[in-house]
Order: structure tokens, then C-alpha cells, then sequence
DNA sequence: TCCGTCATGTAAATGGTTACATGATTCG
DNA sequence: CGAATCATGTAACCATTTACATGACGGA
């Protein structure tokens, strides 16, 4: 049983907004935090049975039989803080498109064109997703303190968005003047 | 063993540009694309010796005695052709920074600024190397097929980081006007 | 001679995904 | 009833880092 506290620290995080079944967490993390996280049914259930042996989450009655509602205890928002004042880590980068392109002339200009116009439909379609969660985070009432932080992250993402189109475009210029 | 063909591509790839010893390849991953991949010598030096086996590069004498120069050979260079054109995968996101400020009403807003300057800095740390990076580069002979393409990833590089930055000064200002 | 760097490798632990097995509930 | 979805969990596999062990070579 792994003791990853990078998932520790998702799952309790989530539960601090509401009590959610493993399955809602899932869910949960993929619809808002989709762009920057990801956690699999794989860590999410082991996790949550480890937090609650550690009395870190309470499992009460779901909804439906069989099902758990699972919600922070005092000493889960305890670790919750502690696991949040840990200087974050960011996991070693693998961008399979900037590797290729770097090796671009073992591919050649024609199939590296293709690579960057599909990083750039990519985050056109990213840019999509975040205009509907910005619109429906600035429909939050302005008193929820979580909706500052949501629009900072979301603001994030567009950034890296717009960042991704422009060097695509300044990318598929030089592209052109290339042979192959 | 492991049969990773993320580290196989950049192996082989890696080694398309000139023969290496497994320790240079390391140091010339981290040095050229440690901005968008990581290798580790656990992965590397058991990737060399399947690639080995498989008679998809070749192992020479090396400068001194006990190191081996490895270079591709005609099937590797087959097999690197085959392994780029595959679709790249990107690994699932993990982003530990922006993982704390989403749930920035935890941990309050003097230790998300701390967060989000700590994110600027490394930003501008990242630009200041790929200006490095940048003039070396074209510093090369115009007619290197590579220099285009290196160029290109330069760039990525660096529209990601003015991004960044510019993220992380807007947000700056956002959290200035929220209590704690 | 001793230290730093070059160099190769292995073992253990960790982290994570994927696929599978199982069953309840809801809705058409 | 049958299909889709909700829900929990496990096992196998794959990937990856870290730490360690070992030793050659060059220069102060």
C-alpha cells in the first residue's frame, strides 16, 4: 500500500470543500481540477481506506447502499494544512510533442507541422473548457472564498493557453519555410 | 526490465546526433532537454543494454577503459523513425503549485503569495537559461539541420515562461487585496 | 596521495495506470 | 427487463527515482 501523500493531499483537499463518495472525488478532481491534476479510482480507494485507518477521514452512510460518504475529520484538516505548507514539487517533464520536434529533422517538416497543429487544436479546445468554468465560477457568489483562488487558477490556464496558440502560430510560419 | 519506449525514443534519438557514453547521455538530456524531459540513470543505463540486445545501437570502446561509446545503427535508426512517429503521450498533469493556490482558502493569502512568487522566480530563472540556450544556438552553422528545430523548442520554452510570468504578476496583484 | 569527476551498473521502494471483478440503482 | 451509470475495490504491470556499490582517471 503506497503512501503517496501527493494523492493524501488531493483527496483531502477535495473533501474540505464537501463530503463525496471515492467515485464523486474522482469525478470532482477530473471537472475542476482536470487542467493541472489527475488521480486514478487505482490511488483514489486505497487512499481513502489508509486515511480512515488513520482516522484523517470519517466514512459515513451514502446514498445509495454499499456506498460511503466520505468527509474530513478535525485531524484530517489538520494534515490537510500540514500537507498544503509542504513546498510543492513538480513532477520531472515529459512533453512527447517538444521532444519530437526537437529530433524534428529525423521526422521531417511535414509531419512536424502535423505535431504542432495538434498541440495547438489542443489548447484551443482548453481554452473552450476554461471559458465555461470561468463563466460558471464567476456565477458563484462573491462571498464563497474558495472563487478567488478558482479564478487564479483557471487564469492560469489561460495564460498557458494563449502562450501555446501564439508559439504554435510563430512555430507553423517557420515550419513553412522549411523543406519536407 | 523495463521496456519504456518514452526512454527508448530519447536514447536512440539522442544518440542520432552523435555516439555517446550513457553518462554523456544523461548530462546531454538534462543540459538540452531539461526543460520538457528527465532521464534518470536507473532508466538509462537498462534501456542501453536492451537496445544493446537488440542490436539497435552499438557499443564501442570508450576513452577510458571501462566505458563504452554507444551510437545508433541502421536498425536503430529504423527503430527511432518508427518510435517518433507514434502520437505523443503526455504524462498525466501534476501540478503541485497550482494543486495548493486552488485550495489557496486553506492555506491563506500571504502563503499563496509566497507560492506564486516562488513560481515567478523560477520562471524568470527558466528564461534567463533559454536566452543562454538561445544564443549558443544560433550561434551554430545555419546549414545544421537541426538548428530550426532546436530553436522552435527554444521557443516554447520561452512563451511558456513570459506566460508564466505575466500569470504570476496578475495573480500577485489579486492576492494583494485579499485578507490574511 | 586524495579528491572530484567520469563512468557503469543494481536493488529497493515508490508511484501510478489499466484492466478486471463485482454489485446496486435508475431510467427507458 | 436491460442498459447505463454509480460505486467499490484488487491485482498485475509498468515506470521511475533514489540510494548504493564499484572503480578508473586527472590534476592539485
Amino acid at each position: 500500500m503506497p503512501r503517496s501523500t501527493q494523492t493524501d493531499l488531493a483527496v483531502l483537499a477535495a473533501l474540505s470543500i464537501q463530503p463525496m463518495t471515492g467515485y464523486a472525488l474522482r469525478d470532482a478532481i477530473r471537472l475542476h481540477l482536470g487542467g493541472f491534476w489527475s488521480e486514478s479510482f487505482g490511488q483514489i480507494y486505497p487512499a481513502l481506506a489508509r486515511l480512515r485507518d488513520e482516522g484523517l477521514v470519517a466514512a459515513g452512510e451514502g446514498e445509495r447502499s454499499g456506498s460511503s460518504l466520505h468527509s474530513l475529520t478535525p485531524s484530517g484538516r489538520a494534515r490537510l494544512v500540514e500537507l498544503m505548507r509542504e513546498p510543492p514539487t513538480s513532477s520531472p517533464p515529459r512533453n512527447g510533442m517538444l521532444l519530437r520536434l526537437f529530433f524534428g529533422s529525423v521526422l521531417g517538416a511535414a509531419a512536424c507541422r502535423e505535431l504542432v497543429a495538434d498541440a495547438r487544436a489542443q489548447a484551443v479546445a482548453m481554452l473552450e473548457a476554461l471559458a465555461v468554468a470561468r463563466r460558471e465560477t464567476e456565477a458563484e457568489p462573491t462571498d464563497l472564498p474558495q472563487r478567488p483562488y478558482w479564478l487564479m487558477t483557471i487564469s492560469a490556464g489561460e495564460h498557458s493557453a494563449r502562450a501555446a496558440i501564439a508559439w504554435a502560430d510563430e512555430t507553423l510560419e517557420s515550419l513553412a519555410t522549411l523543406p519536407g
